[in-house]
RNA sequence: GGCGGAUUAGUGUAGUGGCCUAGCACGUAGCUCUCUCACGGCUUAGACCCGGGUUCGAUUCCCGGAUCCGCUGCCA
């Protein structure tokens, strides 16, 4: 018999800006999806009416779009299996919390959230089960006309699901391997809300994967505790012969110290947790994005997939195609992993000196804009190749070249003390007149040939000389190399540099 | 508390009974290149959670402990 088509999910709940560890998720699914040529479908899991964030949706789809993972169905893009977002699945769910309230595998619960609030406090471990549902206000405990009396009253029930005592349910986990847990220990989780006509997590999912033909659910650490509950609800549907295989990864966890990664350690430690940046619209609150920070979105997926899998060779560095060639679920680790964002900016380096310079000097415009410069990009190019290798961000490129555009006021004292010399004053003097016979400054190799010979005339320290000369163009002793620095700056602009130089130095 | 999961250098990880005097990368320190700062190259320091057991031999298998993580909601 031939294999199924591979389908997987992606089903991330709108209650705002969509965290980096759902990101990696995503990508593990593409991944995998890819990988096996099969499908990746982005379904939105809007139960919550509650915790509902308007924008939430499309910024899934953006990020997503900028990162360069595609989906194959789903909002956004559609298919035969839609409508893919809950709430707009109502009328789907009903019918099959019927059919599982009619096959005896779920009851009509009528305990108020505050009654089951005060069991709560005054059992410590209280939990609806097979142990206790039987001192609950359900329809296992009152009289079938009660139980309909209520309905019809219009009464706030919930559905919950009645799971069968004293049974080891297997998960057989594609990453962990087998999982037992006997079904003592589960509670009778709340299936369906009357009061919003909506179900819950756990059927929602599992009417819809099992609707949309899913066959790999991959997802979080999360929900390894409940993925025994699911097992359950696809037996008590009758689709045990279908159940797709479950795999769940490692969770991300903080740089430092204890718990898994959250928005809060992005804001103390000063990196993006999100892809793009989130401007929380009920509280105007503004979350930084990988995007906005210029980070590539290639860098981006690169770091993430490193992060919990890796293809157990020493490169590092992938393409989106090679990380699909190479992934596969046993190579995924079982521990979690700390987000080590250091190697992010190192990822983000590597990608930009892989860029043209011409690609990362279109990066820089908006940069040099905001100062107030422009610049025309083939210059603009040429000085981007002489420090692209030393950047993470393409804002740093404005602290690399900013004296291009900007003469030197003032001198950094440690440069000068290091690097100015008592003759050196005479010696710039001499250079500029050297400097004054040169017929082009772009002949930067003739240049520095004829420059060099006349110190070594001279018997000038090349240091002292150079040095010196350095100072006065970029205002301290870095930069690039100088035949470059001053083809760029063009020979008036240099000599008055100098000049300037020689008469604020003192 | 209960249940489940995890545990190789600071971090991400490779290795899976002897090839391990434990590999790679980021970070750190140093050297080098050089007119400077970077980049690059080279090098140094740095780890198998602890205790039992199985075995001729355990980082690798088993058990226990510790620690960390997750779940324990009419959230997902």
């Amino acid at each position: 018999m031939a294999e199924k088509k591979v389908r997987v999910r992606f089903a991330p709940s709108p209650t705002g800006p969509l965290h980096i560890g759902g990101v990696r998720t995503c990508l593990y699914n593409y991944l995998f999806a890819k990988k096996n040529g099969g499908d990746l479908l982005l379904r939105i899991e809007d139960t919550d009416s509650q915790r509902f964030v308007p924008g939430a949706e499309d910024y899934i789809i953006e990020s997503f779009k900028w990162l360069g993972i595609k989906f194959d169905e789903g909002v956004g893009v559609g298919g035969d299996n839609g409508p893919y977002r809950q709430s707009e699945r109502r009328e789907i769910y009903k019918k099959y919390v019927q059919q599982l309230l009619d096959a005896g595998y779920a009851y009509y619960a009528f305990d108020t959230p505050a009654e089951l609030e005060a069991k709560r406090q005054e059992t410590p471990n209280f939990q609806y089960d097979s142990h206790t549902r039987m001192s609950g206000v359900n329809s296992l405990t009152l009289p079938a006309d009660e139980v309909k009396r209520r309905i019809e009253a219009g009464e706030k029930y919930v559905v919950r699901v009645k799971i069968q005592p004293d049974e080891d349910i297997e998960v057989d986990d594609m990453v962990r391997g087998k999982v037992v847990i006997n079904s003592n220990i589960l509670d009778d989780k709340v299936l369906y809300k009357a009061a919003d006509e909506l179900p819950t997590y756990h059927l929602a999912n599992i009417v819809d994967d099992h609707l949309m033909g899913i066959t790999h659910v991959i997802r979080g650490e999360e929900w390894l505790p409940s993925a025994p509950l699911h097992v359950l609800l696809y037996r008590y549907f009758g689709w045990a012969d279908t159940m797709p295989r479950f795999a769940h990864l490692p969770l991300l966890l903080k740089p430092e110290g204890n718990g898994k990664l959250s928005k809060r350690d992005g804001d103390r430690l000063g990196f993006p947790v999100f892809p793009l940046e989130w401007h929380d619209p009920a509280s105007g609150a503004i979350s930084s994005g990988y995007r906005e920070s210029g980070y590539q979105p290639e860098a981006v997926v690169n770091f993430l997939a490193l992060l919990g899998w890796n293809p157990g060779i020493d490169q590092e560095l992938f393409s989106m195609d090679e990380l699909i060639n190479l992934f596969s679920i046993d190579r995924v680790s079982k521990s979690g992993a700390r987000f080590n964002y250091e190697k992010g900016i190192w990822f983000n380096h590597e990608y930009l000196i892989k860029k043209s310079d011409e690609e990362v000097a279109k990066l820089f415009v908006p940069i040099l804009k905001e100062k107030g410069f422009e610049c025309d990009l083939a210059k603009l190019t040429y000085i981007v190749s002489l420090v692209k290798e030393r950047i993470n961000f393409p804002k740093d490129l404005w602290d690399q070249t900013s004296f291009f555009f900007v003469a030197p006021t003032e001198y950094d004292e440690k440069s000068l003390k290091k690097r100015w010399k008592e003759e050196s004053p005479k010696c710039l003097t001499e250079l500029m007149e050297v400097l004054k016979g040169l017929s082009d400054f772009s002949k930067v190799e003739e240049n520095e040939q004829i420059v060099l010979d006349w110190v070594a005339s001279k018997g000038y320290n090349l240091g002292t000389v150079m040095n010196s000369f350095r100072i006065t163009l970029v205002g301290a002793a870095k930069g690039p190399h100088i035949f470059n620095i001053i083809d760029v700056l063009g020979k008036e602009e240099t000599l008055a540099r100098v000049e300037r130089a020689l008469t604020v130095i003192k």
